[in-house]
DNA sequence: TTAATAATGATAAATTATTCACAAACAAAT
DNA sequence: ATTTGTTTGTGAATAATTTATCATTATTAA
């Protein structure tokens, strides 16, 4: 279905023209054409225009693209129809937050349960039900192929159960490297390693010019 | 110092290394070749020695790199030595937890202080201060140019005015799309945007093969 | 209905990134 | 000291990605 071998920098721009196209419909912007997009994503052109082509002929020539219709296939795409079933491993500051902002409700499946070592932090959170660690074998969705993981202590052993229990994508929030075997996504989210992009980014901004 | 143009594919991977070299340090590795490394960050070790020729020549032939010199270097290159200054603002679920986990003091500067719109988060939180928003332009430290974005509502309208206090440099918790000027740098950090790469990738790995 | 305009989508060119392959350099062993 | 084995660092080759160019097609106005 999604098919085709889209290019990973590509799949990366995805989420990024989706984020713009809601943000521009809410704005009452029905149409938009390639050029005008880019000035709003700073991405090219031609870039987007090639981006979208390899989810079909989005756009007509002459006119643009309407931005109901191309919001639609972005969250076709992007996983509004698979009704993903999400786990969430750690329930402390961060996996709390996360709870919390569970917008994404109908966006790309949703947290169906938690899970934490520490009682304090179990039972039910934001309408999310956390359960011990120790019951994760047993309590996991079946059919389930996705984790958040946002924990602190025993963070490889624990990625390696989850693997065990059918986890293939990982979004790690933990601060430590990890290691994954083959076939398994594993998308770390860091803010110091952010930070340290950025440093290295604006550093060479400013001392080039 | 940084300068050379290092590509920007290499620049994305510099944190992955820095990372799996503590934890080898931690482990009692003092040397490692290439190869070996690769296997832990899943990455070819010609692709490995070509993105550490642009900070030197760091290994030995025949022998391999010293851990403790590559780190050392990595510090230095990413961050550690500018001693950046960096505020965060929105101090709510995510911005607590950003805070508590400060851990990044001494690898790549630390969050001075903190701004929110909220009196019941305003205060010391986690040993640092926490302002009100309208005193950003008075209590921003001078020289400062990264922010850390984690609000949910004003968005746009409070980039623009950290842009105006002299940020170049964003890493943006939001969920929204944020628009920049040539010369701002924005990292975005997003669950749900993962999750669409995560659901992308995985899909295609179960339906190629 | 036809011509003019405009923006897409596809192909070609340019750029950027990765991998190959090997000479040079170091360590260890003899 | 010399040889052998090993691994780095780097030019050359390949692959991937981005950008430029242009033919095509839809829209709009005459």
């Amino acid at each position: 279905m999604t098919g085709k071998n889209v290019p990973k920098a590509t799949l990366q721009r995805y989420p990024v023209y989706l984020k713009a196209l809601r943000k521009l419909k809410r704005s009452g912007v029905e149409r938009i054409m390639s050029k005008e997009l880019s000035s709003v994503v700073n991405i090219e052109p031609t870039t987007i225009r090639r981006d979208f082509s390899f989810l079909g002929s989005l756009g007509k020539q002459g006119f643009g693209y309407e931005i109901d219709r191309l919001i639609e296939i972005f969250n076709a795409q992007l996983g509004m129809d698979f009704e993903e079933k999400i786990i969430l491993v750690g329930a402390g500051n961060m996996g709390r937050a996360l709870m919390k902002y569970n917008k994404w409700d109908y966006v790309v499946g949703e947290i169906v349960c938690a899970f934490d070592i520490n009682p304090d932090r179990q039972g039910v959170r934001f309408g999310i039900p956390v359960y011990d660690m120790d019951e994760l074998e047993e309590r996991i969705p079946s059919g389930c192929r996705i984790a958040i993981l946002a924990i602190s202590t025993n963070i490889q052993a624990t990625v390696d159960r989850l693997v065990h229990c059918g986890i293939v994508g990982l979004v790690d929030f933990t601060h430590e490297h990890i290691q994954v075997q083959k076939g398994v996504v594993l998308k770390t989210v860091d803010v110091v390693s952010s930070i340290q992009e950025l440093v290295f980014e604006t550093n060479s901004l400013t001392t080039k010019q």
